[in-house]
DNA sequence: GATTTGCGAAACCAAAAGGTTGCACATATA
DNA sequence: TATATGTGCAACCTTTTGGTTTCGCAAATC
């Protein structure tokens, strides 16, 4: 089983799910009436992002409110990264050569 | 089939692809030597990117050289933004926080 | 012209994914 | 106490995934 932070976002389901709890605590329940699917198929999702540290979970009664541990999604950020830095230096590179044609323009 | 950029990044091997492919052209071959695969098995993984639109190949003579389509991988980071957005937010709260806890002491 | 090399596509296979239903258990409510 | 509600887990099923081997074709090399 790979459980990595790149493998809880391939689902778009997943995706959502994240970014509802980004914004607030939420139960199974609420989160399934979201989506046209069950409360059990909402709960492997969440066992998924459990397994990944991208949830936090605070039980009230017989409530579980599940919420985002947003501070992995830094990962992800932080594997882009690298590639920010190539398209920025692409455009830079794109900036001299417009820069050049202008002045040889004058 | 699910064929988004969140699919393409969710296998590490693809994954490993991409940022081999972001430096420089490689071959289906050159990259096979990189993993314990065969070249068909990349050949399928490069399939998957570039029904992604995540890579552009230049053929020469019978090699066939595959590059990364960087601007592609900006959808990322539009989605990873929303999240930024939330962790500098909170980062800035707790520098309110402290910045408040130092007003006190004085 | 014959052979080697690089490639994609097809057929096949075991494992994983993502869904469902049914269940057990704890907590709230009548 | 009896019932309703919220939850996780297990069993099951179909589809997808990621790999392999085999093949055909085009380009390079002998």
């Amino acid at each position: 089983m790979r459980r990595d932070i790149f493998h809880a976002i391939a689902d778009p389901t997943r995706r959502a799910i994240i970014v509802l709890i980004a914004l607030q605590a939420m139960t199974p329940n609420a989160l399934a009436e979201h989506f046209n699917t069950s409360r059990q198929a909402v709960s492997k999702h969440i066992k998924i992002l459990t397994e990944c540290e991208l949830v936090k979970q605070e039980q009230q009664g017989r409530e579980i409110y599940y919420s985002l541990e947003i501070q992995k999604m830094k990962e992800i950020d932080k594997w882009i990264e690298q590639f920010r830095k190539i398209w920025e230096t692409r455009f830079n590179q794109l900036d001299i050569v417009l820069s050049n044609i202008k002045k040889q323009k004058k």
